[in-house]
DNA sequence: AGTAAATTTCTCGACTGTCGAGAAAAAAGT
DNA sequence: ACTTTTTTCTCGACAGTCGAGAAATTTACT
């Protein structure tokens, strides 16, 4: 209760409901904006108009008519109204896409990052290049791109796009914004990784099940382990956020983590962590730096057939998620969660661990096992979630910005 | 994103805006709503006038003038628009309080409840004779009362009135709307008591702050263990929430707790595991119902003067908390700590356990150790946030019934 | 071809809300 | 009695939403 209401503020948010209709929907005419936000028919008109007339959203060309009647014309963001670059870093490379307005992909490469870890410094360079690159690929002025929606795996700031901590440069801090800014007057952002897959589930799960949703986890297996949560908010928007969950405590004075610190989740749970147990190799061994998957596929291959030390290892770092996982549900609330990313291969191993670990604790004892889903697909997902992400804060700020441009536009003719 | 908005919302939230700043500073003039809200002065005496007609605040009597000028007449909340009755439940007794509009204690008796549990017919049947009795002895008609706003230890529902497990009863449900719904009209609430203590806590944070405040955890400690965590939401308002703490799993199949599970905080931070602790009683043992503080006493005198079996009791007890606390911060963020309840009189003695626990852990590490403080009385924090939390909601009703309730009148003047 | 029906979009007037500026009110000083 | 000072009230302008009905535009039917 700290800031006060003002019309302009109505405005403000039924025009971005309006956006957000069109985001969630596609292309609409004025009868379903109606219907969608439930604002009048007259109010969507006001509100279009304004949008068309600073050139935010446009009628789309004259379709063949369906039946009777006055034909629909249907609206749709303005593709060139500005750009969105996603950047989605992973441990071996680091994904460009450019993305228009509307939504669509436009351009898209890849670059391999060196597997010796070439610090901070070189990467930060390659990414200035990559971004020149992207934008001069599609002639693109840089004052066209909006914003540059960063990933990664690892500890974000929550309100600064500064990456804390990350599996790749450890402690070695990069504030994308400061780095980007001389070049760049787009909005950096920064988020982690499984956060973003959240976030796309969150929106998945909504179109489903209406306003049912409540409440979603998203667990992601990799070399690190990840966890995004996506709950219904005060206002019907969702909120997105990413615990530490992989470097959460499992076991305190545990296993040496790649972090330093021991006992994490990760220590138990992460690729390396299920072949230091496999191999036997005291808890306290420096992790190795990147573990190759076939070396992990001949493990679980040997478990399936009944190898126990490498049963053993699936099995503890199923108990680490599980164990985790109720203590996430302990402190939010009884959600379905979602497994994926690449370790969802071993899911067959994992998972009598992973219920274990869960079914000990108060939470599931007293509301019972949470639904558990397995999906195979993350990048999909990573990127699904950027888009939403980012549309929506672009979308919020532009409808912002609007009722001046209009006031400007109205001056100039 | 999912509701609209309208001219109507925003003379409600305006409304709920004048209405707080009366909560947050008492009576007040209209130049200072008009600078506490940021409204302008017109706008002040449209909401004033409407609120006043409405029977909701009234003038104050004139009061000797200060200065020059024109004397200032203060607003304030009509006491007698409406009551609050506030029932702490708690395990040796039931606190009954009659609070009115103006947040002013009008009576107040608290009830002993029988050591040997009597069940949850016996109970109900005590708590309707005794809010029958608190609204008889004011005077009062039912319908006078606002709402009735219940704290206990345990696990509350979110959504309902509903205790879904307590100390006292086990999980034995108590459904408190359904169980007043036939003698009061007055809405229901309840609320886990550490979520009050933090809800107050938040208020007075924020009063010292300002827009500084972020977030901030409380932690009871006693028989049982608690803890609220209240955070500044998206609109400025404050989150406030009540994590399953003292049943979060500790170690996995660790010692048995009241609760049935075996490894909760609890198991090894309340009182009864501290006492099973020092006595060297085996963990499997079925903890006792309720052990008398003086035992403890007697326990914590011991382990101040170097007996170590009752130092090892403090100690374990520490580090669970501190554990606990490094996996609740590893999934919210790095917040100030305030420890309160009955058990902060062995600080000394746990505060050593508690810092190690969290010391071990990648937050810690990471962002530092928090801040830690500690507030011995918790019965006012707990009747604070009662009044914080319940007239916020009074308040937000009311806002939006008075429209209506103005044209009613309007039709009938 | 002409007209009716259907459907969508646009427009007008009524209503509610906030705001700035200045009028009105009410006390203290001169 | 008049001025100064401070607070409260009031008026007209402006922004926003809404319902109802007019206008537009196509298909169907005679």
């Amino acid at each position: 209760m700290l800031a006060k209401s003002s019309t302009e503020l109505v405005r403000q948010k039924n025009s971005a409901l309006v956006l957000s209709a069109l985001r969630r929907h596609g292309p609409l005419a004025h009868t379903e904006l109606s219907d969608f936000t439930k604002l009048s028919s007259a109010t969507v008109s006001v509100i279009t108009a304004d949008l068309e007339r600073a050139q935010i959203i446009e009628k789309a060309e004259q379709q063949a008519a369906s039946g009777r009647g006055r034909p629909r014309v249907l609206f749709s963001q303005r593709r060139n109204c500005g750009y969105l670059i996603v950047v989605v870093i992973s441990s071996d490379a680091v994904q460009y896409s450019l993305v228009d307005y509307a939504g669509r992909l436009i351009d898209r490469f890849s670059e391999e990052r060196s597997q010796e870890a070439s610090g901070v410094g070189p990467f930060v360079a390659d990414l200035r290049d990559a971004l020149r690159r992207i934008a001069a690929r599609s002639q693109l002025a840089h004052d066209k791109v909006l914003m540059i929606s960063i990933s990664s795996k690892g500890l974000v700031d929550t309100s600064e796009p500064v990456l804390r901590w990350s599996p790749i440069f450890g402690r070695d801090e990069i504030d994308f914004a400061a780095v980007l800014r001389d070049e760049w007057p787009a909005k950096i952002i920064l988020g982690n990784e499984t956060l973003l897959v959240a976030s796309a589930l969150g929106r998945q799960e909504e179109n489903n099940k209406g306003s049912d949703f409540r409440a979603m986890a998203a667990l992601s297996l990799g070399h690190s382990i990840g966890l995004g949560i996506v709950r219904r908010g005060e206002e019907g928007g969702h909120q997105v956020s990413a615990p530490n969950f992989g470097h959460m405590m499992h076991v305190p004075g545990g296993g040496l983590c790649r972090c330093g610190a021991r006992g994490c989740i990760e220590a138990y749970a992460g690729f390396y962590a299920m072949l230091r147990t496999a191999f036997d190799v005291p808890l306290d061994t420096i992790p190795a730096k990147f573990v190759p998957i076939a070396e992990l596929d001949k493990i679980a291959v040997s478990a399936r057939h009944g190898g126990r030390r490498n049963m053993l290892a699936f099995r503890q770092a199923g108990l680490a998620l599980g164990n985790g996982l109720s203590r996430v549900l302990s402190l939010h609330e009884r959600m379905p969660i979602v497994i994926t990313g690449p370790g969802v291969r071993y899911y067959d191993l994992l998972i009598e661990g992973i219920t274990e670990g869960l079914a000990e604790s108060h939470v599931v004892r007293m509301e019972g096992m949470p639904e558990l889903r397995v999906i195979v697909d993350e990048p999909t997902l990573v990127f699904e979630g950027h888009l939403n992400h980012a549309f929506s804060i672009i979308d919020n700020d532009i409808v912002r910005r609007t009722a001046s441009v209009v006031e400007l536009r109205g001056q100039a003719g």
